[in-house]
DNA sequence: TAGATTGTTAATCGATTAACAATC
DNA sequence: TAGATTGTTAATCGATTAACAATC
């Protein structure tokens, strides 16, 4: 349905789902805009447009209840599903996603690891064998699988990323350092971490410059 | 130096980057703004004004000097300097982290890894003992430490957030699955993610859906 | 000089915020 | 009903893109 929600209230969905889930958790079943925006710190009415994109389900002189709006925005992040997830990399980083909890609690099943090292493949990741990712067009036709993890060195991230597509696979979550193209139809989301650690660093002297002043 | 670099073109810096480290690894040492576009995906327009947030460094009719561009962007990012770097919480996350030798080679050296649970403290963790977040405050006095890192469970981010600051870090990059507070004067940065999770299990949904009509 | 490409201004687009009428 | 709060339109702000003059 509907209008084409802009990228800018999809990527603030996920705060307002954990803010709600915090709601929830306490035991509150009704909040209202102003009291969000005070806490999140957010603009009210950026908070009311937000969630009106998808139909209001607010209600006026009452505001929102916290059960309905959180399994709403559920719906519209798709976390009404499952997924089964697989990872490519059996590095530190593929290995420490592997034990997320999280991510299952919250649907994201990691069923498999893979690794092109001999002397990873075989061996045991929290009680998984680590698979040969030359198995890995097979493995795909057999099970279903809905996102790949490139948990890879940068230079075998494009590469991972054109095997994983050509097998089928709609949904690449990227933690290499670089960016990876792929043909429209296909789901990217980039985790950069240096790019986030840098822009901390830039922060970190900007605070520094101000304090002088 | 100037105008208030806006955070928009901040967050493209590490792009720019990494961009020009491949650049230069490839012993290319001059780029056009019309070639970065082509290659980086951004408008040539931006690439230009994004450049000269910092003062024109590009020489018309040329182009602009790999080295001296990442050079720049090195600088204004603060990566010119080096960092000590702790981390707060051994599970899974801190301890991958600890390992990231990327980190390292730009200049972020991570020192010492904390934890509260007696079962982690005094264990090793790739050669480093783990210390005992009880000791944080005298370990902070006596060592210059400029980033702290969060990987704790969400349940504790704020008040190791809180404790840090009052010792006195001024950088905090977190990885708890919840935003943290502090006082104007220390930069936060967050890495979220789960809430980049939800946004791939979001476009894809919308991949699907569009491939459906 | 002629060609190329930057630096920069002006135009467009999108996102945020303010204001208020609708309505529970 | 009166008070509260949403939904929505209008105003503002910021970011992107187009266009072109400056200049190497």
């Amino acid at each position: 349905m509907s209008e084409k929600i802009s990228p800018a209230v999809i990527r603030r969905l996920p705060k307002y789902y954990r803010y709600l889930e915090d709601l929830e958790g306490k035991g509150i079943d009704k909040i209202s805009s102003s009291q969000m925006s005070l806490e999140m710190g957010l603009n009210a009415s950026q908070i009311r447009r937000d969630l009106n994109c998808f139909g209001g389900f607010g209600q006026q002189g009452y505001g929102y209840s916290v059960r309905k709006l959180k399994k709403e925005i559920a719906r519209i992040l798709g976390l009404d599903q499952r997924y089964n997830v697989i990872i490519i990399g059996a590095g530190r980083i593929g290995q420490a996603l592997m034990g997320y909890k999280n991510f299952m609690l919250e649907g994201f099943n990691v069923v498999d690891i893979f690794d092109n090292d001999p002397a990873k493949v075989g061996a045991e990741v929290l009680g998984r064998e680590v698979q040969n990712i030359s198995t890995l067009a097979s493995y795909l036709k057999d099970k279903n699988i809905d996102i790949a993890i490139i948990c890879t060195p940068k230079e075998y991230a494009q590469q991972s990323a054109d095997l994983l597509v050509s097998f089928g696979i709609k949904a690449i979550w990227n933690f290499a350092p670089t960016d990876v193209a792929v043909r429209r139809g296909v789901a990217v989301e980039n985790v950069h971490l240096s790019d986030s650690l840098y822009v901390l660093s830039y922060k970190l002297k900007e605070k520094i410059k101000g304090a002088g002043i």
